[in-house]
RNA sequence: ACUACAGACCGCUCUGUCGCCUUUCGGGGAGGAAAGUCCGGACAACACAGAGCGCCGCACCACCUAACGGGUGGAAUUCCCGGAGCAGUCCGGGGAUAUAGAGAGUGUCACAGAAAAUUACCGCCACGGGUCAAAAGCCCGGGGUAAGGGUGAAAACGUGCGGUAAGAGCGCACGCUGCAGCCGGGCAACCGGCGGCAGGGAUAAACCUUGCGGGUUGAAAUGCCACGCACACCUUGUUAUAUGCGUUGCUCGCGCAUCAUCCUUCGGGGUGGCAAGGGGGGUAGGCAGCGCAAAUCCUGCCGGGCGACCGGCGGGAUCAGACAAAUGACAGAGCCCCCGGCGCGAGCCGGGUGGACAGAAUCCGGCUUACAGGUCUGUAGUUUUU
RNA sequence: GGUCCCGUAGUUCAACGGAUAGAAUGGAGGUUUCCUAAACAUUAGAUAUGGGUUCGAUUCCCGUCGGGACUA
């Protein structure tokens, strides 16, 4: 059953910011995409978390249940105000972006046989393009995923 | 029937397969503007002892409304069109108006012009002096004068007659404008009439004056829970006609708070606590606020009002609630529109990356702006038929 | 969500409500040079937009459009 649901969304302030600060990031037209591995390796200042990413909050993300890949690969979308100025051509675009995803995230997860990540896909397309070029964007971007990669960041 | 304008309204539909948010597990899930955030409220927190100054907003009148800078109706001014008339003007229709005050004061009015606000350059006029014996003319002087001149956006009521040395509302007649009075109409703005007084520009979207209104801050308000760090540091105050806080721009006034101990040469100083400020550090998660019935929405009948709208009796509906932010993607069919072809025509066939503007973020009432296509009503024009 | 500010040549800035909107730099072609650079003189180029007030608007007022700042 290839859904989408909020577990899935990447809505955590800190990783994003993890993200910008020390993520890797290739092009797969029309997407930029930066990802990181979720749970932090040891930092370069020496003052790595003891703890996971799991007890974060107040209400415990279910992920004990089993460590597959799906479980704990997070996604975030970013569509530019700078390209597209009204909220309709925006929310359209995420929109398709999702869609992409939800029905080609099956093979993303055999691709990361290794663990899960955090990725973000930005769009850089300066027109906004119909969903069959989202969908062969979505495509390409997982054969180029760099599988050996993301073991050792 | 078509075209143009104005106003009001609608804002594509259905099916299938995969999904998303929410839920009381039945179900429910973007708009007329959800937008801009330009106004006004509800609601919330703080304050409530006032006064003065300041600041902001509004500005013909009446009404509607919870309120408004919104709306409705009217008044005045002004513009356009049509008609009547020789003309002044009158009648009808439509539009615009930030429409209090420029007889309270200050400022500004470039260039041109003599002069831009109590103006004398040219001109006109009498008087005195000179030139001469005298007059005219010319020159000089101090005056009178706003009729004539050119300039300018704007030049000190207009026309005519009288009057005068020349002139001037100086006087008169008619007219225009303003002011106060009386009479009549109107709730009022205002309008009409009568006789009286006055005739010193524009600008207040320049400062300003007058009247009215405004306590401040706004859902990142506010309350609670969880997690986490650091009172460790600096400055000021702590016996008083002082300091701090509040009164949310300022001042006065008012209210609240100001503890203990040690030393002392009695001026004060030290230590701890407290208060305020600075600096630094931590967290940026959750719940309520948040759509629970209300200035609610739709609708039937009756009544009031020119109208905005209001009142009464009924019926029905309230079911979006996200938070890196759901309401979608794809396929098919239909509907509408455009183009091409066929047909007298209804219509048929083919094609169209044709179906706009645009996405709730506490909630309402307005305003403004964007908008494919369509519907209805009214006005004007053209054509056809009767 | 809320509060506030700003739009002038390609760029950085000027300009009491008053003539043809000024300066620096950049651009273009020219002189000079064997060629550049520098220097010299020349030239083009702008008030975001639509209304209003005023005799007259970059300036004052209102509406759009665009940009920016602050706010737990």
């Amino acid at each position: 059953m290839p859904g989408f649901s909020r577990q899935e969304r990447l809505k955590s302030r800190k990783v994003i910011a993890r993200l910008f600060r020390e993520g890797h990031s290739f092009m797969a037209y029309p997407f930029r995409v930066v990802w990181v591995n979720p749970t932090p390796g040891p930092s370069p200042d020496g003052r790595g978390d003891a703890l996971p990413g799991a007890v974060r909050d107040g209400s415990p993300l279910p992920s004990g249940e089993g460590p597959g890949v799906g479980s704990c690969t997070q996604l975030a979308i970013s569509v530019p105000k700078r390209h597209f100025r009204t909220a309709v051509q925006r929310n359209r675009l995420k929109r398709r972006i999702r869609e992409a995803y939800r029905l080609h995230k099956a093979g993303l997860y055999e691709t990361l046989s290794g663990g899960p990540v955090s990725l973000m896909l930005m769009y850089i397309a300066k027109e906004e393009l119909p969903y069959r070029d989202i969908e062969a964007g979505m495509i390409k971007m997982i054969r180029k995923f760099p599988v050996s990669g993301h073991i050792n960041p």
